[in-house]
DNA sequence: TCTTGACTTCAACATATGTTGAAGGCCGAG
DNA sequence: CTCGGCCTTCAACATATGTTGAAGTCAAGA
């Protein structure tokens, strides 16, 4: 019976840093603003689960393409506790499109620019 | 003969804030960080091209694809004064060609993610 | 159990991108 | 030539995205 177990939380601060390339400071950021998710042992340290490490590795690439910590918490937000493929896919569909819609949106107004002649131009 | 008078710099800070939608505080930080450039009038008074709207809002289009103001203004560098058509096609080629770029990074890595099965997936 | 490295919070600092307000100067219409 | 509106600079404030350091706590191995 393979049910699907319900999330371990088990990394520390200092190991999802680690796995997902960014400081400690920025593992805690993270979660302050609902990009990454923790439960808390009974000493209060933060545990994470193990899909913290990619979404930040995947925030940071969301990020080079102009989506706001803010934006990427939401669009994660759409993520269950324990996320299959699938919820993962749908979230990849959401950021890409996001980021394709502001590409458009960006030859959009220059080719608008070009065609409207002399909007730019003396 | 239509020799291409050199450009003229004649709009006031006002002037270009309300062509390009933005607020006159922030016509003077985009010459600050050297989006837009101005002379001056004898009493100190900047004085645009007729392009500073035109680039101002390029620019708020390409920041929304993750460009920075210093990145924008780099590109803009390549503008000569009194910019053709043919500069600001240059220019808008390289401006998408990052966008794409960002776009095909965050699409690689989401399908790396996808591919290379329980990266993110418990 | 004890130690020590990693964890906690909080405040201050840093950079990017602007906005606002004060104090004063410029300029064009009358 | 004067006056009112727009301009100037500068400093402070605001938000986003983090980093750093101090002071103190937790937890895992010897």
């Amino acid at each position: 019976m393979s049910a699907r177990l319900s999330t371990a939380y088990t990394l520390t601060v200092g190991e999802v840093a680690a796995e997902s390339g960014v400081a400690p400071s920025a593992v805690r950021f993270y979660e302050q603003h609902g990009v990454i998710r923790a439960e808390r042992t009974s000493g209060d340290q933060r545990r994470f689960s193990a899909d913290a490490a990619c979404r930040i590795r995947v925030a940071k690439v969301a990020q080079r393409v102009g989506l706001t910590v803010r934006e990427i918490a939401e669009v994660f937000a759409a993520l269950p506790g324990n996320p299959a493929p699938e919820d993962w896919g749908r979230v990849a569909e959401t950021l890409i499109r996001e980021a394709e819609q502001r590409t458009a949106a960006l030859r959009a107004y220059l080719s608008e620019m070009r065609s409207g002649e002399r909007l730019c131009d003396l």
